[in-house]
DNA sequence: TGAAGGAGCTTGTCCATACAGGTGACCGCA
DNA sequence: TGCGGTCACCTGTATGGACAAGCTCCTTCA
């Protein structure tokens, strides 16, 4: 849509130069404070922020089909490689389908708050405009046992931290969590307060540790005396269980957690597409 | 825009003949049945399938390094570019972390039998080793309620299909299906056997009809006099929920369905990752 | 012996180009 | 009027080149 400046020869072969100069000089981005904050996002994140802007605030309905992209890479004066990195991200998230010849279509426009994102429990309450809370009930060093073990990748009997958790919702109780923790990890948690709002956050501003990836399992089980009894829930009434692992980004396990949701308050939503893959899988 | 065809005489334009004469040269796939199976995939699916059967058998161990993107390329007579395609894939599945600077480390050695895929109960039950059958208990033809209504996008009251259908594993009753149909394709619903084993299968095999996209909201229920009686389990004992909604390639939704499975036989699986899209999204 | 430095490899980002294959709309003919 | 074919457009696939950023290991110096 805006017209890219004058062609001006010798700085086509500089393209990356030329639109990081136009950030800073035609469109008084300079303004803000993208030199301040932060490297300045690549382009193709910039890009995919963009639409999923637009799409989110209702500038593309359900059902709407995306500019080309070719529109799209003229109108960010990007390449159609780096439009497709971007538009490759909304099509994992499942905001948008897409079919080879046909435009792309907007699928849905509610972001999706869920397990595309690994998010901590925080996070997720903040991105829904509650607050979160936290409270560790009990924290004890002990021995992994031999389901624990193999989740941590240590061997069985190795020292480990339990530590058991309740999580707030705008107050109400929601979620219990216990968690395994691997040893190398147990004195940064340890030293955590007690009523630690986001564990996540802290271990990543203080340790310069990253949650990178992560396992989940789901399933329904009733609520022991003790799940009832924290949760404010009968005993025998269904709970959403998800067992979890998470590594850090070089495939060391971190943690291991049994969490118990009670029903009503979270739902998990996932979604999904045969064209979730990066780019393509279509086949067969 | 598409620059006319010019009269090129020059093969070296021409870089995917070239290595598809090479593939057909070398390896005589000529002799195989690839002409008379399928258009051949492409080259990237290829190159994951290949990394995925090598993880999955055990020859990249959890922990190991795969090789580097330029070797991939070499051993498959591939550019970068088509290896990064592939081995985004196994990002996007979690097998495979990656880090820049350092070379991509296997963090799972399972397939993923789960919702990267948007598979169906008997599509799911054979990846298994499972076999899966489906009873259907009712079907009628009635109008939506309002919730159905907008989850299939038809007005309140549009005619629709109800189905309830029971789906076993080996015998077992493990899930109980409440599916709302939209009207253009209940005719095809309604012509299937009621012992169908694979309704996602049937209607794409008769119907041409694909499910592309889908959206699951699971949460935990406890089990009604219906249910239990179905599943054979205790009335009020937990069931896992899992209210779903399916659409075409075109974002057109087909169906809308509530879902209980009984807890103990199916185990849900969601792999995660700060890195799970495509090609990165690691900022901020 | 231990720590700082650097070289080389590896992944991330981006561009330009070319062709294949599917979609959908327009147009002409019966 | 309705049907079928043509064609512009758009996405999928693939290559190749260039540079940036980050990781590892090895060398070198104190």
């Amino acid at each position: 849509m805006p017209a890219p400046p004058p062609p001006d020869d010798d700085a086509r072969r500089h393209p990356r130069s030329r639109s990081r100069a136009r950030t800073g000089a035609g469109g008084d981005r300079s303004g803000r404070s993208t030199a301040g904050r932060g490297p300045e996002p690549p382009r193709h994140e910039a890009i995919a922020a963009a639409l999923r802007r637009a799409i989110t605030e209702g500038r593309y309905p359900v059902g709407a089909t995306l500019p080309s992209e070719a529109e799209l890479a003229a109108a960010h004066g990007a390449s159609r490689g780096t439009v497709r990195q971007a538009v490759a991200a909304l099509l994992a998230e499942g905001l948008v389908g897409s079919r080879q010849g046909a435009r792309r279509v907007v699928l849905s426009t509610t972001p999706s708050q869920s397990f595309t994102e690994l998010r901590s429990f925080a996070q997720w309450a903040r991105a829904g405009g509650r607050t979160a809370g936290g409270l560790v009930l009990s924290s004890s060093r002990g021995t992994a046992r031999a389901e624990e073990a193999g989740l941590l990748q240590v061997p069985p009997g190795a020292p480990v931290l339990h530590v058991l958790r309740l999580r707030t919702l705008d107050g109400d109780p929601v979620l219990l969590e216990r968690t395994v923790y691997a040893e190398w990890i147990a004195p940064a948690v340890e030293a955590l307060p007690d009523d630690c709002e986001s564990v996540t956050e802290r271990l990543r501003r203080d340790e310069g540790l990253v949650f990178a990836h992560g396992e989940h399992h789901i399933d329904a089980v009733a609520a022991g005396t003790a799940d009832a009894d924290h949760l404010r829930v009968r005993r025998g009434s269904p709970l959403l269980r998800v067992r979890r692992t998470t590594t850090t980004a070089e495939g060391r396990p971190v943690e291991t957690s049994d969490d118990r949701y009670r029903p009503g308050s979270v739902v998990f939503t996932v979604r999904n597409s045969t064209q979730t893959n990066p780019l393509t899988r279509t086949h067969a």
